[in-house]
DNA sequence: GCGTACATTGCATACGTATGCAAACCGGTG
DNA sequence: CACCGGTTTGCATACGTATGCAATGTACGC
C-alpha cells in the first residue's frame, strides 16, 4: 500500500528524483534549499529510502552476519547484545543466524546471499571449510573466540587462551593443590585446546601433571556427568581440584559438588572455571574465574571488520591479555 | 570480486538469464535438462543468488525484524535462539536489533528500511507509538511477552500472566505463608502489570492484601537493593514471602536474602519468580518458577507472522496457559 | 560585458533478479 | 500435412536507488 518512493517525494517536492537521492546522502551536492524542500515532501509522505534497493546500487549492504550458537552460555548472549549495539553505533545491522545441527554450513549459506558486509563466526560447531569459503568469496570474516589452523584465510580475536590456562595451572599449585582435574569443553575446539594446552603447561613447570580429565563438551548436563564420573572415588583418589574449560559448565560442576555429593567448596575441592559470566560473581557460587574482556574483543572484531571493508586484506590475529578473577569457589591459603 | 551473476551463469550454460532464474526458482516452468546444465555451469562459477536483488523485485525480503533488549534476563537469549532456528526452518532470516537508550526509536527506523517482511517486538522499553507506526505502514508486527493498549494495531503472544500471578498468591496463601510481599518489574510493562493485578487479586480472593512492595525494574542491582529495603526490619515485620516479577531478579534476591542478610530459604521466607528460566533449576536456587512456554510462544508468533504475509490484516491476541513449578525455594506444607 | 570557477541540477544508466507475454517447440491426433 | 494443447524459452521490462556526465545557474573579478 504505502509504497512512497524517491520519485513520488520528488514529483511532491517539484524536483528530480536524483535531488531526493542526494538529498538523503550525507556530503552530496545539494543546495540546503533543496534539500529542505525534500525532506519536507518526504516527512509529508512518510518516506524511508528503500535499504535494498540502495544496497544493489553501492553493493554494501550495512549488514554483518553473526553465526552463533550455543545461547545458553552467557558468555554469547552478551556479546551478541554489545556486539548488535556497537554495530548498530556505526550503521551496521546484525543479521543473525544460530547454528545448531549438521546441515547448518548448507542453512548458512542463505544468509551469505545477502550480500553482507562481513562475517563474525563465534560458533564452535561450524566447519574450517566455511571460513576458508567465506574469505575465498572476498568477504571479510572475523573468528571470535576461535581460531583454524589455515588462519592466513581469517582474522581471528581470542583472549589468551593459552596464558589463562596457565594462570590457573599456577593458582591452583600455589594454593596446594595436589591433584588437579581437568574436564575439557568440546576436544577440539581451539579455546578447548589452547587452554588445556596452557593447562598442562602451567602444570609442568611445576612438575605436576593433570591428575584426571573427563569432557564435558561445553554442556551442562554433560559437564554434571564428568564432575560425577570424576568424583565417586574414595577420598585420596579424588581430585582436589578441577578447572573447567567454561563458566557455564563449572556451575554445573559446583552444584553437582555440592548438592550431589556432599562435597564443599573450596575446602574439599578448589573449582575454576574461564569466561569470568556474570553467573560466576553470584553470591551463590562466588566462582574463581578467567576474565575474557568481552568488550576488548567486541572492540577488536568491530574494528578488524572495518579495516576489512576499507580494503585491507591481510588478516589478522588479535589476542588480548586475560586475566584471573579470584573468589572463593578455589582455597586461597599460599601454600609456604 | 567474484561477483558472478545470472547474466555470467547464463553465458556459459548458453541460454537465457530468465532459464537461470527459473532454474532457481522452486516450481517454475523450466525442462529438466535445461535446469541441469544450469547448475552444472552455477556450480562451476561458485554462483549464488543475489538475495538483495531478488528482495527488491518480489518485494518479499525473507527478513524477520527482531527487537529485543536485556539479554541478561536469560529467557530473551533463549527466545531469540529458538526463533531464530524456527524462522530458517522456513527459510527466514533474523535482523537483529538490540533496543536500550532512549533514542532507539530512530534507530530502529534504520532497520525498518530493511524491507523486513515482519517485525517481532520483545523489548518492554520500546514505545507503543512505534508499533502503532509499523503496523500502520503495514508490516505485520507481533508483540512478543508484552501487550499494548492500543490492540487492534498489532498482534500478541504472552502467557497467562494474569493467571500466572494468581497461582502464586495461591500457593503462598495455601502453604501458611501470612506477610507476602511483590517486588515489581518496570512498572508500567504490561508483564508487570498483569502479573501484580492476578496476584493482588489472587490473595484478595484469600482476604488478603499485599503486604509490602518494592521495585526492581527487571534489574539485578536493584531487585538487590528492593529485597534489602524490605527486609532490614525486625522479625515481624519483615515478609514471609516474596513473589518476584521474574527469575532474573529472583536469583538477585535470593543471593541477597540468604548471602548478605543471613536469611533461610524457605524457612524464614517463601520466594516465587516468574519464567521458569534455566537457572530457576539450578542446584543453588531451586527457584519456585511460573513457566512460560517458550516453544509454544514462539510457535504462535511464527504462525501470527506467517497468517499476517499471507495477507490476513486482522491482529490476534494469544494468551498461552501458565504453570506454576514449584521447587524449594518455596514452603510445601500445606495449611490445614 | 565577458570569461572563469564553482555549485547545483537533471538525464540517463546501472545494480541483479523475476516475470508477463509472445514466440518457439514438441508430441500426438485427425 | 495441418492442427492443437501443453511445455519451454527468450525478450523486454520492472523493482528503487545512486552516480557519472553534461548542462545550467551563480558569483565574481577583470
Amino acid at each position: 500500500m504505502a509504497t512512497v518512493t524517491s520519485i513520488d517525494v520528488a514529483r511532491l517536492a517539484q524536483v528530480s528524483q536524483s535531488a531526493v537521492s542526494r538529498a538523503f546522502t550525507p556530503g552530496a551536492s545539494v543546495s540546503h534549499i533543496t534539500r529542505t524542500k525534500v525532506q519536507e515532501a518526504a516527512r509529508k509522505l512518510g518516506y524511508r529510502p528503500n535499504a535494498i534497493a540502495r544496497s544493489l546500487i553501492t553493493r554494501r549492504s550495512r549488514m554483518i552476519g553473526v553465526v552463533m550458537s550455543y545461547l545458553d552460555n552467557q558468555f554469547y548472549p552478551v556479546v551478541l547484545e554489545r556486539i548488535s549495539q556497537r554495530l548498530q553505533r556505526d550503521g551496521y545491522h546484525v543479521l543473525l543466524f544460530i547454528a545448531d545441527s549438521r546441515e547448518s554450513d548448507a542453512v548458512l549459506a542463505e544468509i551469505l546471499q545477502y550480500q553482507i558486509d562481513g562475517l563474525v563466526l563465534a560458533s564452535t560447531t561450524l566447519s574450517d571449510a566455511l571460513a576458508v569459503r567465506c574469505s575465498g568469496a572476498g568477504i571479510p570474516v572475523v573468528l571470535f573466540n576461535r581460531t583454524i589452523r589455515a588462519s592466513r584465510n581469517a582474522s581471528s580475536v581470542t583472549s589468551n587462551n593459552y596464558e589463562g590456562g596457565r594462570l590457573v595451572a599456577q593458582h591452583l599449585v600455589d594454593t596446594g593443590c595436589q591433584r588437579i582435574a581437568y574436564i575439557a569443553g568440546m576436544e577440539d575446539s581451539s579455546t578447548n585446546l589452547d587452554r588445556e594446552r596452557g593447562f598442562r603447561d602451567g602444570l609442568a613447570e611445576h612438575g605436576r601433571l593433570c591428575f584426571a580429565r573427563a569432557v564435558g563438551n561445553y554442556d551442562f548436563e554433560e559437564a554434571k556427568a564428568a564432575a560425577r564420573a570424576l568424583c565417586s572415588v574414595a577420598g585420596a583418589q579424588r581430585p582436589d581440584a578441577i578447572f573447567v574449560a567454561n563458566d557455564h559448565m563449572a556451575i554445573a560442576v559446583m552444584d553437582t559438588l555440592r548438592i550431589d555429593m556432599g562435597l564443599r567448596i573450596p575446602e574439599d575441592l578448589s573449582v575454576v572455571g574461564f569466561d569470568n559470566v556474570k553467573q560466576a560473581a553470584w553470591g551463590s557460587y562466588q566462582l574463581s574465574s578467567v576474565e575474557q574482556d568481552a568488550d576488548a574483543m567486541i572492540e577488536a572484531t568491530v574494528k578488524l571488520l572495518m579495516e576489512q571493508l576499507d580494503g585491507e586484506l591481510q588478516s589478522r590475529e588479535v589476542v588480548l591479555p586475560a586475566r584471573l578473577v579470584i573468589r572463593a569457589s578455589s582455597r586461597k591459603e599460599v601454600q609456604p
